[in-house]
DNA sequence: GCCCAGGGGGCTC
DNA sequence: GAGCCCCATGGG
């Protein structure tokens, strides 16, 4: 069951670092101008097709399912998963997310009909928790879905999130997806352009410099990050 | 050519 | 519930 109970921990050290890290990131690189799908059912199929994928070849496969009619949930439901993933072949695992495409077409239409603005509507908890229901939907697309579909203030934590944080010193309460959300959503405003924002800013600096090793000496967290190892 | 990337499901113990 | 493997490919 999704809880954001607070815990009022004091933080305040880590709420000027988040804080001076997102300020970094945003001089550094801009607005990201996430999510870029034309339409909530486009990010919502976005979500899952870029599971452990490059959003080049996301875009490649969100075309081929554009330019065959199949950018809807009907149309998908219409079709076998063996005819659907030959089109998604760019995004890896592509038998497997064709059944995660059919899985999510049938929840929508039996949880609002494919009336993505009423399904939007429902409680935040009640709907993370359906999506979670969903076979191929955890938590990371769940809350990708949640924010940038369905426009809730929800904190999106990913490979890229956990490495970055890690390496400037911040730990959670445990390593679970959710104390890490946690994390942030105690710590940060609860702002839906922030959360988009800087969920976007920390997986562009994951993608173009933060490796598993060494420290990067170009990162705009060099700094920090040194003063972590010290 | 090799190894890593990395969400999510499923299985084992 | 922790630990492992599988899905399958692109990129360094």
């Amino acid at each position: 069951m999704t809880q954001w109970t607070a815990k009022c921990t004091v933080t305040e050290p880590v709420q000027s670092l988040l804080e001076d890290i997102y300020r970094r990131l945003f001089e550094q690189y801009g607005p990201q101008h996430w999510w870029p799908g034309e339409t909530p059912f486009e990010v919502m199929i976005g979500a899952v097709l870029t599971q452990s994928a490059a959003w080049k070849n996301v875009e490649t496969a969100i075309t081929n399912l554009k330019t065959t009619g199949l950018m809807s949930p009907a149309a998908l439901r219409g079709k076998p998963s063996e005819e659907i993933a030959p089109l998604i072949r760019s995004t890896v695992y592509y038998n497997v997310k064709a059944r995660k495409l059919k899985a999510l077409v049938d929840y929508i239409g039996n949880a609002c009909n494919d009336d993505l603005d009423r399904l939007f509507k429902k409680d935040v908890r009640q709907l993370r928790d359906e999506l979670l229901a969903v076979w191929g939907v955890g938590e990371e697309t769940a809350d990708s879905i949640l924010l940038y579909a369905a426009n809730k203030p929800v904190f999106v934590i990913d490979a890229y999130t956990r490495r970055i944080i890690n390496r400037i010193g911040i730990q959670p309460e445990n390593d679970k997806y959710s104390a890490w959300q946690f994390l942030f959503m105690n710590n940060i405003p609860a702002d839906i352009a922030l959360f988009n924002e800087y969920h976007a800013l920390l997986v562009r600096l994951g993608k173009e410099t933060c490796r598993p090793k060494p420290l990067c000496s170009s990162c705009p967290l060099f700094d920090i990050c040194l003063s972590a190892v010290a």
